[in-house]
DNA sequence: ACATAAGCGAGACGGTACGTCTCGTCTTCTG
DNA sequence: CAGAAGACGAGACGTACCGTCTCGCTTATGT
């Protein structure tokens, strides 16, 4: 995201040009696609976006923010979030979106990031708070409620129940293990035990 | 590991000093839990370790190996594999003592050598092939036993409750969920259920 | 100069702000004696006379013209051209403009300036066309004129005569040669011999 | 002059590449001549040279001393210092020689050079020292002696005589005045008087 | 009175060059 | 030969200005 984004804290001066924002982060998100991070150089980016390096650094301070605004922008986090009273049909639902964005193209995208947030904690918590948190609270909230309607027995770990889906997808994702399509059915297999006849 | 470890290849001339290999792992290490692997420069490690460039080179090709090496040494994976014919027991032993590394000091060196796994894959690969993947195939292993013995049910997926327990570890390391001490316990009693009574 | 200085070009608009002329080449003045023509960015101008880049653009195509309009303003050159008959005291009275001039407080200035000439050809030109030339005809003219009176004899080198006293003085401020009060007579001797009993 | 020229300063390592001094002093001269001192890029050398940026820095701290070094390289100070006892005849000499130099291919060089002097007093200091210094008192004992054998009357003013001549031929340079052939001829005219019969 | 036109501070824009840094290779000298 | 020291070509870093170009606003003039 661009620095200064909402603030309409501009009294003078020319406004940036908002068709530029779009060019420099699909550079970037296409450079960190081909050639990985490493060949995210400002330079690169500037030169396939046809842009000025100053514009660049005007946005973003440092590689980093430039990256992580990238993956944002290329990997738009607008999923709906279900909440049918079904455990099984929700989690799925929310399973298979995470699972179809990691085997999809964005899954490059979103790994090489994955790989920035353990070096910027601060980056980490802004992009959580932002995206992850409100999935993460929603599957909690999800599993909650199947305790609550007695879908799932009163001493359920309803945390780790929540947690267990992406930790096994990313686990897939950062490890290179493929993702065949019975993917999700076996993980809601495993956390909710296989569904009753 | 150094390159020309064990060959007897050498013929004549000075022998390379042993204690340098330490020395310059020792250094890379240190830069690595500091500054995170884009601070993993060659001279920066070269001046930390007081050696010359050339000396590094000599020893690794590059900086990935130089890096994959120095994680090696400074956690030490020598871990003893657990087969006592008891599934649990087996299991709460792998995962107690992956779950003591991520938690302890270790930590910090591993989750950020796993960020830079997934921007260089080759350095993935060596790793994996060299570490990881030894004990991931144990634990397959481990629980393909469990479900033969019948103490696993005949379809249980046996992949999936072997890469389980790991995954879920990391993720909580990865989004820093932190590590109580219960966890494993947790873990075990989400993959197999509830110990019987 | 301000460009368009006296034109009546204008039909309508605003008109410009003649108290800006002033703020802006004393910034530019300031700069160059501080840090030299290298130091006089119009940026830094801009920001010293608080004003923005267009205004000065406005006023100056470039950098150069800045420059000599700061030199012009700052070293007022208003000098009279003397013109009495008599050219040992006509020279004098040049010769000592320039001399105190050159040991003066502008001195800085103007050594300052006068390096920077060799490097920009054309500032150069610029400045020697607005200011220098002006005296240099003059003082060709009142040698000239001498020589018609037969104050000089009728070979006399009315050009290098002419040129002599400056370049001499030049040299004294480019070689730090110091200025001692009898530097113009010691001169006006060497060109036109020993004053007549 | 590259920093660290004389110095038995190193103790190991890779020594300096001596062409390398070459070719970058040449390309900044090539540079200096064609497009004058402000086209005179660090980055421009180097691509002319074929050579890395770091390497030229290593050996001058910024485009200054590279230029003043390009200077005393392209236009070797190797005069000799004429006397046979003869004023005019010697003071000839010197001036012709001076008079060739400024007008011939070193003429750009010098008067770019001339600039550097007055920024970095230093520097022209040590360039005075050990170029213009030794040319400067020559000149002086010349005219001092031819006043004791009585080629000049007496009085004369011999500091002045000595400067006269190299004065009026930079004050042409500096100026763009043009360089006549007969130009040194009338400056002994001048100064000297006109020959006698 | 009110459009027209320019001046103005501010600052974005595509560029170029700066001087610094590190890469991985190479060359020398000392043990 | 190993090792330290460090030069080398290459090229990205983040900064500073260049000269041009919008912006929204202010200030005259000419109908």
């Amino acid at each position: 995201m661009p620095q200064r984004a909402g603030q309409a804290a501009r009294r003078g001066g020319r406004p940036r040009d908002p068709n530029l924002d779009a060019r420099i982060l699909e550079a970037a998100a296409d450079q960190l696609v081909s050639d990985g991070y490493a060949g995210v150089s400002i330079e690169g980016v500037a030169a396939r976006a046809g842009v000025g390096k100053a514009t660049i650094y005007r946005r973003f301070p440092d590689r980093a923010q430039l990256v992580v605004a990238a993956v944002r922008f290329a990997a738009q986090f607008d999923d709906r979030l279900p909440d049918t009273g079904n455990l099984r049909a929700d989690l799925r639902v929310m399973i298979e979106a995470l699972f179809e964005r990691l085997r999809g193209e964005d899954g490059l995208l979103l790994t090489a990031f994955a790989a920035e947030r353990a070096r910027h904690p601060d980056l980490a918590e802004e992009f959580d708070r932002a995206v992850v948190g409100r999935k993460r609270e929603h599957l909690r909230r999800l599993v909650g409620s199947a305790v609550e309607r007695g879908e799932l027995p009163l001493g359920a770990d309803v945390a780790l129940i929540a947690e267990a889906g992406p930790a096994i997808l990313w686990h897939h994702a950062l490890h290179g293990l493929g993702f065949s399509d019975d993917l999700p059915e076996r993980i809601l297999d495993l956390i909710l035990g296989p569904p009753r006849a």
